[in-house]
DNA sequence: CAGGCTATTCAACAAGCGTTGAAAAATCAA
DNA sequence: TTGATTTTTCAACGCTTGTTGAATAGCCTG
């Protein structure tokens, strides 16, 4: 009776519910700015489930970020390996490349599944915090990220190491400022840009990130 | 007896020390990940008293918040005001703009005053925040930053308002993440960049956006 | 239907939270 | 030295937090 409910909304399975509402409050809230109440009371369970299926409030935590880790690499990876694919031997061009990095994203929030735009806020607050950052990007980003790295390399011929991470530094603020989702963007240009036109946004980064790993590493 | 201590340290004005504490926890841990007790007991100051000066927490937050902004608006107004004076009459290019923007914060992160890194990763701990983000972002800085973007579409002629907003939301997003300080480029690199290397994040990222404006606006 | 396992609730715990009012100390003016 | 004012501490409040152990309900297997 659980399962296929009609409306297929409020009666998912318990332990993803929990799993849903932890990732829209912590994306809003960050770690310490959400009780495990407040996720208990979103996801219509009581108090002591959450701690039954995933232990202390960290683990849940870590849970969260690592529910779609895989099927969000292998998205961003098997469009890096399709545009490696219809290239020469010279590889795929830096627009392509990025292209490659951006695209999923676009796609998971567009889905309609609300749940993907939380988890990508969510990535947007550990990338920028200072405390859990580091530790828990490099852990689930890390391999995919070196990829896109040295394709960059490949795509940059002679350019310096340092020169393409400080690039993809760029990049990655970029992104994670698109990810987040604040609607600075909005005010600041009086509804002439809407932080949710995920297509607008990725429209007007991609260019402008080639155009930067050019000029900075291609002279 | 307080002020004019030799060392000059632990012994500032106690209004004061709770400001720098609280900068510094709030900047690593957010609001909630932050708490009056442990404020105070850096600051080594009763609990109390940082309600007698401030009143509330978030009241405490908006004073730290506050404390430097007018001293940053005006070094960064004034660095646009020179680039303008030594231009000609068509203006500033787009890289003076930009450093304008940016060559502010790394002097005030290298004056040796750990004050400021802090305030600055406060600022990007805002930034990209969906809940404090948008209000408390817009009430101390959207009038300096329209003077800039004001600058930007005198230096790129005929480029559409939409283009520059979405360009100074990447600019903005890798300045982000840069005063954020969280070492992920340092573990990424393997130690070829380095987080708190402002010069070098600078001058990269001066070219990088400068070359993402005029592929963006400019043709 | 019986029995074992999993899932879920209930009730409560100690600890820590932000905040407060009143007491004490320090500072300053006359 | 007084007395008034500001600054700082003390002690405590009511409340919420994360977490837990035992009790209950649901579900599958035989």
């Amino acid at each position: 009776m659980s399962q296929p409910s009609p409306t297929g909304q409020t009666t998912a399975p318990r332990r993803e519910r929990i799993l849903d509402a932890a990732e829209e409050l912590f994306a809003e809230h960050g770690f310490d700015g959400v009780t495990l109440r407040q996720i208990a009371r979103r996801a219509e369970v009581d108090v002591a489930l959450a701690n039954y299926h995933f232990g202390k409030k960290l683990d849940l935590f870590q849970a969260v970020f690592e529910r779609r880790a895989a099927s969000l690499n292998d998205a961003r990876r098997q469009a890096l390996r399709a545009s490696q694919a219809t290239a020469g031997d010279e590889g795929p061009t830096v627009e392509q490349i990025i292209e490659a990095f951006l695209r999923p994203l676009e796609l998971a929030q567009e889905t309609g599944d609300e749940g993907w735009r939380h988890y990508l806020a969510l990535i947007a607050y550990i990338n920028n915090s200072p405390y859990w950052g580091p530790r828990m990007m490099s852990h689930l980003f890390d391999d995919l990220v070196h990829e896109f790295i040295a394709a960059l390399g490949k795509a940059l011929p002679g350019a310096r190491p340092e020169n393409i991470y400080w690039c993809y530094h760029n990049l990655s603020g970029a992104l994670t400022l698109t990810l987040a989702q604040t609607k600075r963007i909005d005010n600041l240009s009086g509804g002439l840009c809407r932080s949710d036109d995920l297509q607008a946004a990725y429209d007007h980064m991609i260019p402008f990130v080639a155009a930067g790993f050019r000029e900075v590493c291609q002279r």
